[in-house]
DNA sequence: TATTGTTATACTCTATAACTATA
DNA sequence: TATAGTTATAGAGTATAACAATA
């Protein structure tokens, strides 16, 4: 009758999700903790963190921006994005000059190793997208990049 | 001319996201945060976090299932499992039972404080979905759930 | 040897509060 | 008074390693 087979292969049987499988965040947490899994993974010769790799792109296409400007446009708390500045200074990828209209602002910029760096990256973490890619599907891969630029967009807008 | 109003305005203008538009796990971070934000306010009265409440729903959905195969499938290393279930254990909300067939596991069970506390906090979350299906749109919910699954399971079957 | 569960440690991320200096 | 930036602290989540008990 198989039974011993059987067992087995129910101890090895995934578990039922049972309500959890109605609910977005589950899904949505388990796709995020996938990609940044691979995203660090890739991107660990630069000892570059999903967080930092976002900032150097957005000086990137605001330069001269406020940490005030970064933080807001990527959610993160301007006392967390003072200690990540402060680590990207160190490296020599940004720097902090003094905004000369307000006296209170940082204008950012990338220094020229910080481009470098930063291109660097950019080819890691196209390798990185390029792998989630292969596992996802192309068509899955756009259509939920698609889906998500539009839930962004309305989860942000009435803001 | 309206100087003025303009430097104003564009003080106040979203920032370009840069080459971070073309990577998924941006958005998929940012939508993450949205929801367990969400999720947490509304299910604050019962202090129940997100990977607290997915551990209920899996103890409920399967009974009698141990540390090792919960942790497997939720993704929630077991030292940490450990320590979650030990402070659901002593709200008097799940039950570790000794297994009679391996003395190594323990099998876990919702109390019968447990399962009303689980009920109280579906009919929160319900809530919360509810208002997240709101910003979002119904369809594009849907789509979302939809497309979130398909990729979980492309992610997960070769594992 | 491998697995289950536990404890401990370290690091990241998040959330606050308190402080300064500027506006 | 409000904002920009800094520092400090505490909590959650994650990743390890080490250990005892059992398979």
């Amino acid at each position: 009758m198989y039974e011993p087979a059987t067992t087995e292969a129910f101890a090895e049987e995934r578990l039922d999700l049972g309500h959890l499988k109605q609910h977005l965040g589950y899904f949505v947490r388990r796709l995020q903790i996938t990609i940044f899994k691979d995203f660090i993974r890739e991107l660990a010769p630069m000892r570059l963190r999903p967080a930092q790799y976002s900032v150097l792109l957005l000086i990137e296409a605001n330069p001269g921006s406020s940490q005030a400007a970064i933080g807001r446009a990527l959610g993160i708390e301007r006392a967390r994005l003072a200690r990540l500045l402060h680590d990207l200074e160190e490296r020599l990828w940004v720097e902090r000059r003094s905004d000369s209209s307000d006296g209170r602002s940082h204008a950012l910029f990338l220094s020229r190793e910080g481009v470098k760096a930063l291109a660097r990256s950019k080819k890691l973490a196209a390798r990185h997208e390029a792998y989630m890619t292969e596992l996802l599907g192309g068509e899955c891969r756009t259509a939920l990049l698609q889906l998500l630029r539009t839930a962004g967009n309305r989860l942000n807008s009435p803001a």
